[in-house]
DNA sequence: TATAATTATTTCGAATTCGAGATATTATTA
DNA sequence: TAATAATATCTCGAATTCGAAATAATTATA
């Protein structure tokens, strides 16, 4: 690449990251008001999420795939199991495993709001067509992989 | 827009939401690293870029630019200030008004880090052309300012 | 098998952010 | 002009997240 071509980069890449900050916190901003009513907080919405679609995780796993380090789930999963959404229960084959289990509060509720959270999505994403969404999706990804694997 | 379509949009926007998460997550850990190693956070190295290139500002005008509570940068100014990167000065027109300045230490530091965060932003987005950069750049743009008006 | 390394969860203290309210100042309006 | 509203900053306490270290259990190794 050229030096002049290399500058262009830097300042492209320097706006990306500006703009897909914004975008991500303008939409974030509004998830987490809609969530709040039911008296969640986004982390606590996303745990519920795993439960409720994907069945019992270990507390870890959990922890992986909401990005979240070890100490915090734990916060989080004390959070969700004194509101009664989730259980801890013990894995029989390894005693180090303890999986989080939502309740049947807890599937009440996520039956309840996760309709109303993808309308909602779909409105609060209603800036671009479903095929520029995609596409969007398509190069996010991209970028976010190869981030990821520096 | 049929059902079948609405449902489609709905589940897209809940993956972009996913991926759009992921992405800003995976680069903002790569900066945070790197702006780490020069002893600030993201929120500081944010704050001390502000004043760096667009000269002094308001402690609230801070706050919007940044994206932060005023109570937030409150404290941000404060360790800023401590670290002896900008100093606090009065508004000689309006006494609620306090400006952050950057103080030559501060400007010293930024001429050492911001070429090479530049550097390392186009490196990050590796996963990504300009061109495609600045097409995302762009749909993201409408994405954020639309979610940014409801 | 005994020892060492790895894995899962928790505890603890620190850092960062927020919202509500306090204070001081300036602008508006009756 | 006096009272009221708006604006800028700060203080305080609460919520959330992290990293380091503690504990307990399992797996690998010598």
């Amino acid at each position: 690449m050229s030096n002049k071509n290399v500058e262009r980069d830097q300042d492209v890449s320097l706006k990306l990251f500006i703009v897909l900050s914004r975008a991500f916190e303008a939409i974030e901003k509004q998830i987490v008001k809609n969530v709040k009513e039911y008296g969640l907080n986004l982390t606590e919405f996303a745990v519920l999420e795993l439960l409720f679609h994907k069945g019992d995780q270990p507390i870890q796993k959990v922890g992986q795939k909401i990005l979240l380090a070890s100490s915090s789930i734990t916060y989080v999963i004390d959070k969700l199991e004194n509101k009664s959404y989730l259980t801890r229960k013990a894995c029989p084959t390894d005693r180090r495993v303890i999986y989080a289990s939502i309740t049947d509060e807890g599937k009440k509720l996520m039956e309840d709001i996760f309709p109303k959270h993808k309308e909602a999505m779909s409105k609060i994403m209603g800036g671009l067509t479903t095929h520029e969404k995609e596409l969007v999706t398509e190069k996010l990804k991209k970028l976010g992989l190869y981030a990821q694997q520096l």
